[in-house]
DNA sequence: GGAATAATTATTGATTATTAATAATCTGCG
DNA sequence: CGCAGATTATTAATAATCAATAATTATTCC
């Protein structure tokens, strides 16, 4: 009876809100893109509606910024604003870690996640398009296994606007190597159970990548683009 | 200030979704209660379209839950929901005092709370309505100062969740006297710059908050009402 | 020519009517 | 009593339309 009922039904602006989503992360709409209802619906072959509530939804992810009258503009972060969503996401990423590490029964996840970290020792400096993939992918693992549905989702969404800037972070071969002895560190803390230190290791972690993403950013003074 | 143009724009759906959160989060809406478009449009007198807007607005809000061709129904938050968002409010909590304590333009904003929280000093016990109300505001005004937009929207919409169960917490004399206390011992950790000691306070506070509510719940194994 | 002002255009906001899809409920039959 | 099937209530989506607004372009007057 408790059977919260079929949750399959992918209803359409979902599916729009997520291809749209894609494409502003891997930079296929380049901050400051309009979205016009009409153009996206004749694309997608759809009316309005749909597209609406695809373009509300990508603005509560703080993908888009919408103006009334105006529409949907590809959310265009000020270097200020990318250090504000780090210095969040290093505290949430923190609690994340710590939570993992208390939790008894985090030797599945573990199980899950230590082939993936072992083989970013393998390509940091090396393959840097893998890496981040892989680096993405464990995160996104890590998030997944919250049983706190509010953190679960909401740093999911932190998370899909800070990757957009992740990927300048991981330019550098020396952020890399630092990056994966940090994963590796952060795997034997939250194996033995160090609550502490994971927390801190991943806090700080998060804290470098923010330097390093920025690094790139404050020569443009005012607009920081997150193209490929 | 970056005042970003005109704000002044307030859309149909934007006030649609500030009377629907307003009884919900007062009860006028109690769990379960289903939001029909038709009836609310009815009642509103405007078209579905509005009406749509600001019931997605709310699930985001986590305040409904909707379900394709379903509907939408006022989320009914079990004990176990309740005791995870506090888990997570405590920590954002938290990291506001201590932001907060360390910004060095605090002291305009402690000139603001200091009277509110004296005043509640006297309440404490006495005034069951009006301490609530106070807390409540001394909570908005804390977050509304935040200068990180992301922290300050989220802590926002945490908090109006989390506010459908404060009002249980503070039924008991005790629990607003132990309250009271502890907001004036945040206010001298703030004043004081002591962000450490700050973050322990708030996050305390918040976890005793969380116990008190979640005690008066209990009881009922299934599903928490938030009833007055 | 140049600045203020007025018309035009592009686009979203909102309404209305209609059809399709779906979940829940009811009904009758065995 | 239980279940198959019809019914109903409600949302999902489409389409056409008008209003409201912001941005752009044209026009006028100095």
């Amino acid at each position: 009876m408790s059977s919260p009922a079929s949750e399959l039904t992918q209803t359409l602006p979902e599916k729009i809100t997520a291809t749209l989503a894609e494409r502003i992360v891997d930079g296929s709409y380049p901050p400051g893109s309009r979205l016009i209802e009409a153009t996206l619906s004749q694309e997608f072959g759809l009316s309005h509606g749909p597209i609406r509530d695809a373009l509300r939804s990508l603005q509560h992810a703080g993908l888009v910024t919408i103006l009334p009258y105006r529409g949907a503009v590809v959310t265009d972060v000020t270097v200020r604003e990318i250090r504000e969503l780090y210095q969040v996401r290093a505290a949430l990423v923190g609690l994340r870690a710590r939570w993992i590490a208390e939790d008894p029964q985090r030797a599945e996840l573990v199980a899950k996640v230590k082939a993936p970290i072992a083989r970013m020792q393998q390509l940091a400096g090396k393959d840097r398009a893998e890496y981040t993939r892989m680096a993405l992918m464990v995160n996104r693992t890590l998030t997944e296994s919250l049983s706190n549905n509010w953190l679960r989702s909401t740093l999911a969404s932190l998370m899909l606007q800070t990757s957009r800037y992740t990927r300048l972070a991981l330019a550098s071969a020396a952020h890399q190597k630092y990056s994966a002895r940090q994963w590796q560190a952060l795997l034997d803390a939250i194996e033995s159970g160090d609550g502490e230190r994971a927390e801190k290791i991943a806090a700080t972690l998060s804290q470098a990548t923010r330097d390093e993403a920025t690094k790139f950013l404050e020569n443009k003074p005012e607009r920081g683009a997150a193209r490929a």
